[in-house]
Order: structure tokens, then sequence, then C-alpha cells
DNA sequence: CGACACTTTGAAGACGATCAACGCCGGTGG
DNA sequence: CCACCGGCGTTGATCGTCTTCAAAGTGTCG
């Protein structure tokens, strides 16, 4: 895998964080930042090793996660291309790292000095007002997230999970490969994989086909109804929001 | 009540958003705020009302919380005087409330034009990062909130809250009466009343006792115990980190 | 082919939600 | 002053869902 930083720089500059900001600028503002192979299952970083850098992901996928002492994981968010790690915690002026992150598999990412963020932010307030929104939509979705996982049964999760799947990679293909394992699936939505594995038998009776990795989801409708039944408000659940984008607009 | 903005004017001064300026710089930031009176059970906002203002709260309790379409509640969180109501939702750029928020007391707030915070946020680079530092804060809390939710029990939630409570109000004061109804308490803490009744009725073997709205907590040390035999992190473990800061440094 | 990781299935159990009834207390009105 | 009411909290019984433990099945890669 080449580490040059040109293969990624495209990646790099597309973030929210660089809104606002010419060519030239983008070029010198990641000018210092030095790009890093991750293989396999290889730690970013452990939880409570001191925090000293801000990750940008360029390819491959991370997953971000606490273990408590009887060994218990709770994945706390996966991340993929153009995600990036560690701002939240380097403005929370923590000394070192909350959680543990690991690669999934062969990953790339852009290193910077946690200095890099503080002090750009301070210098620029473009780059801090970029930050600002960047934080605040995270937050937004984790307090969404919240909700979810309070008040919707699990198939209802995993609808509106595979839902979101099929969103991002493209409305019209109904038809997808799952990205990760169904026990990292099973681990972000907070669920056992038995669970999880019992939950995709009775969804294939609500028009959600998954065969291995294979998903084919039939009637998008109705497994939306079927996920949101008891959603709080639709202007804010991501199933709605999106097929209000991508489906009832036609 | 009094609506003068003098008898609150230290409480907004104190807030962590005006960490940084000068006495006059403070004046002069708040001096276009106006200070409204909100009896018992009047809302600030309901959901999908147009988001107009930035409010922080001088006195009383408000709680935040949705509605979803059978008329289930989730209370998001329960602010009190120093907190501020909005800043999220404002710098997300959205153009509605996404929560409703109505006092369970009587609440003064101080009202801002949702402009006056994201153009001080241009404006002033010290306004940008103290509002960076404080979303960033309470992205954290929310994630530590998720992550008790769904590995703690009740009884270790409950035991959780009444610890907090505990180190709120004075750590030496192990016996305390309760800020809200239970009601409110379980609905924060996303049980049901009942569940929260009963489970009050279980630590009392743990060193718990509440008798009506009446608290006290013979054992923190037991306690603590209990509540976070599971906990991921000491270090951020908000019980943790209140025992090692108030007990165990004696 | 066999080893190993991943996934599925089965059965039992724990936990919290729900429904229903009751107790307690403060306030109101006759 | 007492009777009634409504809000709030407690207690009991039942039910559904998810977890847990155990075992078998599937696929992949050396």
């Amino acid at each position: 895998m080449a580490l040059s930083i040109k293969n990624y720089s495209s990646t790099i500059k597309a973030l929210s964080l660089f809104n606002g900001f010419t060519e030239s600028e983008k070029e010198a503002l990641i000018k210092d930042g030095y790009i890093q192979n991750y293989p396999r299952d290889h730690y970013l970083f452990h939880h409570s090793d001191s925090l000293n850098f801000f990750y940008i992901i360029c390819d491959g996928i991370v997953k971000l996660f606490r273990t408590n002492i009887d060994g218990n994981e709770k994945t706390i968010d996966i991340l993929t291309a153009g995600n990036t790690i560690c701002k939240i915690e380097i403005f929370e002026r923590s000394e070192v790292h909350t959680a543990s992150a690991v690669a999934i598999k062969d990953t790339v990412v852009m290193k910077l000095p946690k200095t890099w963020l503080t002090e750009n932010a301070k210098k620029s307030n473009t780059f801090a007002l970029n930050l600002l929104w960047a934080i605040a939509k995270k937050y937004s979705s984790k307090e969404i997230e919240v909700e979810q996982q309070a008040t919707m049964s699990a198939p209802q999760l995993v609808s509106c999970f595979l839902q979101k799947l099929c969103s991002l990679h493209n409305f019209e293909l109904r038809d997808f490969e799952l990205p990760y394992s169904k026990a990292l699936i099973a681990s972000r939505l907070g669920i056992e994989v038995e669970t999880f594995s019992r939950t995709l038998a009775k969804l294939r009776d609500n028009g959600i086909i998954v065969n291995g990795s294979h998903v084919c989801i039939k009637d998008l409708a109705a497994a939306h109804d079927y996920a949101c039944d008891h959603c709080f408000d639709e202007e804010n659940c991501p199933t709605h929001q999106f097929l209000v984008k991508n489906l009832l607009r036609k």
C-alpha cells in the first residue's frame, strides 16, 4: 500500500473541517501530517494511552470501543474513510484516550499532533467554526442513537441499520453486501450476536432478506414502517430522512 | 419574582462560555439578553417550533424531552441554573427545535437571539473555543450515558444517579432530598416508575436508604462498588471520579 | 482435508415493561 | 371538620424480550 500523502489528499481535503479554505490553504494545513498504515487488528491506540494525535481516516475501517473489567466490550463507533478520531477528546482537554481504537481491516490514517487541532482552532475562526459544526453534528447523532436504543426493539434497530447502510451505498441498489462482520454490527447496535442472528430471520417477513452477508431490501417502505413505528421524530429519524430525501421526493 | 437582569448576572457571568472575558466584556455580551419567567409546566418551546433563541437558565429546572407518536416521552436532560439550552442545535444549523422544553418549577431564563451565539463565535475566537469545550464535554457525558444505559442494570443506574446527586449537593451530606419527582428521575434514567420504585427497595440492602424523597447513603464505598461493578473505565466513570476526588483523597 | 473463525439454532433464565389495584397525602368544597 | 378527589408512589402478577450457555452448522484458507 503506497503511503504517499498524494493518494489520499483528495479524501482529506474533502473533509468538512476544511470547508471555506482554498486549495493551497488546505495543502498548507495538512503538510505536517504523516500517513501511517495500520494492518488489520492493529491498535491505533489503547484506552488510557496518552492522547497525542488527531487522526484522519484515509482508507479502511476503525472500531472505537471500550472494555470493562469483565472483558465486556461496547462498540462506540465504526469509522471509515473521511471520518476523524479524537477531535472531541482533544477539545475536552483530556490527557489520555478514553477509548480504544483498532483497525478492522487494513487502514491508512493521517496523524497530526493534537496541538495542530487546537492551534488551528485558535488561529482560524473558520477552522473553529467547522469544528463546532462537526462536533454539534456528532452530538446530535449520538442523542438520536440513545433514543433509538432506548425505545426501539432489536428488529427495529437492525432494520434501521440496514436501511441506513442501503442509503449510504446507493439508494437504488437494494442489494448490497454487509461491510463488516455480523459480530461487529451486533456490537455496534448494542445487542448480542445471537439476538442479531435471530432478528434477521424475523425481518424476512418484513421484506428484508439477508443471506450470509448479502442483503436485499424488497420493500423499503414496509421495512421503514416496521423500523419506525415508534420513532419520535420523523424530521430527525435517519431512516425517515433517508426516505424523504431519496424515495418520497421522486 | 423580580425579572431584573441584576439578580442573575452573577450566575450568567460564571458560565464557562464567558471564560477569558473581562467583567465589562461580559456585561457587553449579555446586555441584549432579556430575562423571562416561565411558570411551572409552561413550555419554553415545543418540538418542531422554529429555533430562534439561545437560553441560559438563571433559576429553576427545565426538562428537555421528546415525544413519539404513541405519546411516549423520553427525557433527554434535566437542566438547572447555569445550564444553557440550544447551543448544539444552533451550531448544527437546525431551523427547528428537535425537542421540547418545559419548566418543572418556576424558571427564569435569559434569552438571546440565536445569531448572538453564531455572531460571537465568528467575532471572538475565545468565545468559539469556549463553545467547543462546552459541546465536547456535553458529547462525552452523553457517550458515558449511552454506555451506562447499555451495560448497567436498573439498580446500578439508580445507585449511580443517587451518588452523583449526593456529590453535587455536598459530599459530606449523605442525607439529602431528591430535587425532583421520582417520575422525572425514572424518565431521565430511561426506566419505568414501577421499576424505579422496586429498585429503591433493593438498594436498601446496599446501603442506600430512600424514604419518601429523603435519601441517605450509609455506605458510600459499598454503594459505589455495587453501582460500578461493570464500569468500563474508572477514569471516566462519574461515580468513580467523584469518589476519587472526594473520598479517597482524604 | 482439516483447522479455525464466524454464524446459526435451541433451551433456559433474568430482567424490565405492562396492567391493575391499592395506599398515601394535600387540596378543595360542602 | 369531614368527605371527596387527584396526583403520586408502591406493590403484585404476568408477559415479552433479550441474554446466556451450549452445541451444531457453515465457510474459508492454509
